[in-house]
RNA sequence: GGCCCGUUCGUCUAUCGGUUAGGACGCCAGGUUUUCAACCUGGAAAGAGGGGUUCGAUUCCCCUACGGGCUACCA
């Protein structure tokens, strides 16, 4: 059997971080199986879907690199169907038509609460005689069990068991005769051939409700994995306040999706001990038992942690790139020609050092920046004479360039010896001066990047000077 | 209110009745480095509480506390 998963996002606002979670856990499921994953608009509520949602959904999944197979479906597009449905509950004395106004149903609720009692509303038309119907609206209502339990057969959960007279009978069909969710998905998952369902534990209540549709129209049930919600650092529901941002401001913040992939993997799955990983590793170790049962809290720091490790790793290329997205996704001034070459000489160390892309940026200050570099005040008067009687003479032949670092180290090592130092010595204040602050690459890193033969000789006439 | 789910270092987690309770991030100290970073070494740091079951419980059961979810003609 193939295996086909599925994510189902409201277009009410961006991907925000738990969806993307709940989509990479699906496509991973799919993905280490051979099988297919699928994406279902639900859209069903006009009043607060809206297209640029949508458009932010999908974009922010292209960018987590999470791929799905064929076109987005449009759940209120199959709105005629799913009422098929509930007409076939329907003729199949499955489901019932209920003339209760909601006014009636509020007034009940509102008492039962005042008197403590359950607030279950027991319809007094599911077995009226159809000859007493009024001629009003109505809705159309599952007949659920009222007697026995249900049993949620779950991956993650294990088998959860609810009573049978905690269920309503769930309107299926409104009286304006569209489709409520409960029905949409139940219909929509199984024309779309859905196996597993991996969504948020917040659905793992409604599982015993939508398992009510599927048995009355006989079809099969998908096998269900209800995974914890992601909490915020503070262990409360996740918000925008604290980390439910979008994804693409994610990417905007600079992490590369890889690592991104990598975090949110690890954040509440587990594989043994194993943090760092591929996403080939991840699709091969990927299983419902490693899932654990408890909600997680999003923590910055083990992303920034993951995003160095899978930089450092990625090839230089495919990072020049990533970090043109990067660019672009800040509107920012995309590389010239001569930065960018730079950066592909230098990207090597770089990479090495960055946790982040203006991470990355910020250490390639020196070679983005316009030559002769300007040697600030500040850092300048830092230094002794001799540093910066070799600073003002080695500056300005600082070029672009490249060659090896072991050649360049001996160089300096000659270089600060004829100058009656230590390379050591100098290497500190070089690098604070001529990048102009504390955070930047060794020397060698820095002058790895700016010349070839070129600047090995120039440093040599530098030394001979 | 009713029902359901959860609870191991600050955080993410390992453990699937017997361990000095392991790893990672972060943190602290030392080393290396004339800055930062990186790197190396070391360190502090956990089974929510109470009952059982058992020769033995983090692990199985019950209760309590805390957290979360569902309980709509929302999705």
């Amino acid at each position: 059997m193939t295996v086909v998963t599925r994510f189902a996002p409201s277009p009410t606002g961006f991907l925000h971080i738990g969806g993307a979670r709940t989509a990479l856990f699906n496509w991973l499921y799919a993905r280490g199986r051979g099988g297919k994953f699928l994406l279902r608009i639900e859209d069903t509520d006009r009043e607060r879907s809206t297209p640029e949602a949508t458009a932010a959904i999908l974009a922010g999944l292209t960018w987590l690199g999470l791929d799905w197979d064929g076109e987005p479906i449009s759940q209120f597009e199959r709105a005629d169907r799913h009422a098929e449905v509930a007409h076939a509950l329907l003729a199949a004395g499955k489901a019932y038509k209920c003339f209760s106004t909601q006014e009636e149903i509020a007034a009940f609720r509102d008492a039962a609460r005042a008197e403590g009692r359950s607030t279950l509303f027991r319809s007094p038309w599911r077995d009226a005689a159809p000859d007493s119907y009024p001629d009003a609206p109505f809705v159309i209502r599952i007949k659920a069990p009222q007697a026995g339990e249900t049993v949620i057969p779950d991956q993650v959960q294990g088998d959860v068991t609810l009573r049978n007279d905690q269920l309503d009978d769930m309107v299926l069909l409104r009286s304006d005769g569209t489709p409520v969710y409960m029905l949409a998905v139940v219909v929509d998952d199984h024309d779309m051939g859905v196996t597993h369902v991996i969504r948020g534990d917040d659905h793992l209540t409604n599982a015993a409700r939508q398992q009510m549709v599927y048995e009355g129209m006989g079809w099969d049930v998908p096998v269900w994995a209800h995974l914890p919600l992601i909490h915020g650092p503070d262990g409360k529901k996740l918000s925008k306040r604290h980390g439910a941002l979008g994804a693409d401001e994610y990417q905007k913040m600079g992490y590369p999706a890889a690592g991104m992939r990598n975090y949110l993997a690890r954040l509440g799955w587990s594989h043994g001990d194993d943090e760092y990983f591929t996403d080939a590793q991840a699709r091969d170790w990927f299983d419902f038992d490693g899932i654990g049962k408890s909600p997680a809290r999003f923590d910055l720091k083990k992303l920034e942690n993951l995003s160095g490790q899978h930089i450092a790793a990625s090839d230089d290329a495919a990072l020049q790139n990533e970090l043109g997205a990067y660019l672009s996704a800040r509107h920012e001034p995309a590389l010239t020609p001569g930065q960018f070459s730079g950066m592909s000489q230098a990207m090597e160390f770089l990479k090495q050092r960055a946790k982040t892309f203006p991470e990355l940026l910020d250490k390639a200050h020196f070679l983005l920046t316009s030559r002769p570099i300007e040697i600030e005040e500040k850092a300048a008067k830092n230094l002794d004479s001799v540093s910066r009687g070799i600073l003002a003479r080695l500056t300005p032949h600082l070029q672009t360039v490249t060659w090896e670092r072991a050649a360049i180290e001996d160089r300096l090592n000659a270089f600060a010896e004829a100058e009656g130092t230590k390379f050591g010595k100098l290497a500190g204040p070089l690098r604070a001066a001529l990048a102009g602050r504390a955070a930047t690459p060794s020397v060698f890193d820095m002058l790895l990047v700016l010349g070839r033969e070129e600047a090995l000789a120039r440093i040599e006439d530098v030394a001979q000077d």
